[in-house]
DNA sequence: CGACTCCATGTGAACGCTAACAATTGGGGG
DNA sequence: CCCCCAATTGTTAGCGTTCACATGGAGTCG
């Protein structure tokens, strides 16, 4: 039987050229320590001269390994999501794996159960999630894995394994900041209330002005848009005693200076104005813009390396219903924080009297 | 033989459950025609039953198609490519197939290669490359494809399909734009040399200020990064007859106002600056930025289209090596062109003396 | 009423690989 | 000199699916 032409070779091929079997041909592949260097040397030959590739497809049908990552994210067109994307995959093919990609159109638990079906299908070996919505994050666990998961920016009280920025800190870290300079207090402009990320900046920029018994303003909430930092700008353009803003996001951030500019509020000279990501262009806004930087590419790193521990680990207990047999004790699900930074700029100046 | 019951269930256990053979059930599954109701209804009930989910991979070994995509991106944190993988990603979702994402470390021909290795590895079924560098895009053609590639802001000449933004015309839109606000001629901040979008923004620019009878000044060139757009915007700053700058982003302009700005040159009353991409936070720049458009999710869906189209056809010449046969002439490699929109802000204005 | 078709279903063989075991060789120790 | 073991290679049997073909029963038609 004479094989089309056209289709790639395969093993059997290679095995016929070098005159060997195609069990062989398979250790020369895997690295198997039992073959003479010889035989080694016309194999590789061989697989050269045909310019043979193996097909993974029928090597993970047997070992039920796919080499395979997937990832769900949401929206990959904003900067801290892209950016953790991007280091994600540079990690997983540094460790050999291959990723798979789902984006959810719409933050909800029909959209996220049709992803991790997407992905099991597809034999993943294990799922990273960027979803820093809070009610995805609980439908996740209400959703049983047969592979091992890790969250990015994800709820970590919720039993699974996870990589967060230290947001809590990035918030303190603001506020204290501005409070150091004298501002009596400092208002807020906050993200999606169902963020995950959101809140938990807020709720380091209201510890930190409680513990420093500031008054607390009350929030404002955009939805991370330009657009969005504008329209409350304004609003907090027509608040006068309001000297010192914190807002989630640098694109927002944006937004609250412009709105001010327009205002004819001078920043950082009557209002100081602090956002958070350190986005490429922040430090060439008008003024150059206080924010906090985070290590996106390391929060990458770290969730693949969560993921390959999971992976090496043979007994496959990856979550715990609960206490279960005694004999060995769940471990605690593994929680990376990374610790953001403050990054001053113009923005941010002592209050004068407006 | 007893299964593992920790194993996930397959075509045999749902057949064994529905009391039908595993040929039943694969028919079923694929919709084949003729399966009596009854059987249906009673194989879907096992299925659901069961929770079984089709193991892609064997289906794959049979059938020689992955159901995947793969996509070749360079830096998936810039806005342009960001944006258009998303809309890849989404409409590749539309259409059943699972994405498979490979980040390119450097613009190099061995990293590229390894990239093709890597996806070819697995089996993808067509491959999309946004690899917007000359030399990428024709060490591309050199390397034998297995699968149909579609190319996204490639090299409309070297005989692969591709979907372009109109470049050349955004470059003229802006320097007509800024021609006919009265400026005796528009200076122009580059991207990289070797970027094909920067060549095609550049010669649109050119070739609008020849036809216009206008002098063309040497243009400068960046690397897309605001800082670089800064440290040209400071030269700019010095040459005194300089009255508009085209600049061919967003992000190099946001450097280019601010480096004018420090050194109170007032925009657009002294300089006008128009920027490329219409990235969001532009509109809320200082001033509102003038800039071109890009429907990147038009340029993603319509290159997932190309690709199903090339997948559709049963003959596999893809890619025709000469003229080959008389038979069938080779049909010229599709091109696809996305129109651009010139967006007016506040960063253009007729021209003042300095 | 026999031959023929159509429908519904089952059976066996791939797909290309790895795992498990079998077979063959050569060398060292008793 | 023979036996045993290690090293090297080959053989066979899956992995879970689809494809090609076989089977059998119910109509249809001359």
């Amino acid at each position: 039987m004479v094989r089309n032409p056209h289709r790639s070779p395969v093993m059997a091929d290679v095995a016929r050229v070098a005159g060997v079997s195609h069990q062989t041909v398979s250790r020369v592949l895997n690295d198997h320590p039992n073959v003479r260097p010889e035989t080694r040397e016309r194999v590789l030959a061989a697989i050269e001269g045909l310019g043979y590739r193996r097909n993974s497809t029928a090597r993970a049908l047997v070992t039920r390994r796919t080499d395979t990552l997937g990832v769900i994210t949401f929206d990959t067109t904003l900067y801290g999501p892209a950016s953790t994307l991007h280091g994600i995959e540079r990690a997983a093919r540094d460790a050999g794996y291959f990723l798979s990609i789902v984006s959810l159109r719409d933050l909800t638990r029909a959209d996220l159960a049709e992803a991790l079906d997407h992905l099991a299908r597809q034999q993943v070996d294990g799922i990273v999630v960027i979803v820093p919505q809070s009610a995805v994050a609980v439908a996740l666990t209400e959703m049983p894995q047969q592979v091992p998961v890790v969250t990015v920016e994800g709820d970590a009280d919720v039993g699974l394994a996870v990589v967060n920025v230290d947001q809590h800190m990035g918030g303190a870290l603001v506020t204290e900041h501005l409070l150091r300079l004298g501002h009596r207090t400092v208002w807020h402009l906050a993200g999606p209330e169902d963020w995950l990320e959101a809140q938990a900046r807020l709720s380091g920029w209201r510890e930190t002005l409680l513990a420093a018994g500031a008054p607390v303003p009350p929030p404002l909430y955009g939805d991370w848009s330009p657009r969005s930092g504008y329209r409350n700008g304004q609003r907090l353009a027509g608040m006068p005693d309001v000297t010192a803003v914190f807002v989630a996001n640098d694109q927002m951030a944006l937004g609250v200076v412009r709105a001010l500019h327009e205002a004819r509020i001078r920043v950082p000279e009557e209002v100081s104005v602090v956002g958070f990501d350190d986005i490429p262009e922040s430090e060439f806004f008008a003024p150059p813009l206080t924010t906090v930087a985070q290590d996106f590419a390391e929060v990458g790193r770290k969730a693949i390396a969560l993921l390959l521990d999971a992976l090496a680990e043979e007994e496959p207990p990856w979550r715990h219903a609960g206490p279960a047999d005694g004999a060995t004790p769940a471990p605690a699900a593994p929680r990376v924080v990374v610790r953001p930074q403050l990054v001053v700029r113009r923005s941010s100046a002592p209050p004068t009297p407006r």
